[in-house]
DNA sequence: TTTCTAATTAGAATAATTCCAAATATTCTT
DNA sequence: AAGAATATTTGGAATTATTCTAATTAGAAA
């Protein structure tokens, strides 16, 4: 498909930029990550890139998801206390927690609700990073 | 203190109408986390308290805190994958952390601006709660 | 190629939190 | 007030997610 094609194409160019090397590791690790955007914990990465890559290991996943984290290419989403999940959305967005199945939903953010975000901080601070999650019921559809 | 007073009246109030005995374990934790706001940790609060009660045991600070977030007379703070925090602040707030100090600022969130956060929401999601943290550089003074 | 450096690997280590079973404290009943 | 019933505390062991370590392997540069 033409979006594993470009993305394939990005990771590598932004290890390279990053001076980093694109293995097939780094690849998997990616490539699993961008064609089920369930927001899989290191765990079910694991599982997954073991498919391909059946001798990789949970050590080389945290390094992996690490170096993407570091290079922008994916967001580390951490909610409660519960295991790291990692998310391809690199637009803003809030996340959504299902308390029944604990299903995770991304919610855009328009450049307004941005707006109005970044209007909660008061006066002198400056903020660089923000997270944003709910948790509840989500619609019974899908 | 009127405060210390108060908080203590209320806490006993608070467990008996949740089927729980007020204990002095309980009683303290509760109190050094309203007598100083900065955010502890269960380590700070095990370490503040044993100066009143030197036996106390992490188990029963752990446990005290699981029933003062459940009565809801205090809120879990999870930022990032540090440990806990725990927040005496009931009113609809955010969360700064300081980049560089670590140190957490409350953030009030007006009914305005409540308002727009839930606009974030599509149609059909209910939320029960909600999160949400900055973190950056705060002003200087302060 | 050869060399140099970065990345991967398995397993040990760490840190925060939870679990467990015994001892203690609180409340209820009388 | 005493005894029975139940809840809470306690120290230590267990768990879980994640990080570290030191040796091997793979990628890039010469």
């Amino acid at each position: 498909m033409n979006t594993i094609v470009n993305h394939k194409h990005d990771l590598t160019e932004t290890l390279k930029r990053n001076g980093l090397r694109p293995t097939k590791q780094r690849s998997c690790v990616y490539q699993v990550i961008m064609e089920k955007r369930d927001h899989p914990t290191a765990d079910d990465i694991l599982l997954r890139v073991k498919e391909k890559l059946p001798t990789i290991s949970f050590a080389t996943v945290y390094n992996c998801l690490e170096t993407l984290v570091g290079c922008g290419l994916v967001k580390q989403v951490n909610l409660d206390r519960s295991p790291a999940r990692y998310c391809p959305n690199l637009q803003p967005h809030a996340h959504f927690k299902c308390m029944e199945s604990g299903e995770i939903h991304d919610l855009p953010i328009s450049e307004e609700n941005l707006a109005h975000l970044k209007s909660i901080l008061p006066k002198g601070f400056d903020a660089q990073q923000f997270d944003l999650s709910f948790s509840g019921k989500p619609p019974a559809n899908n």
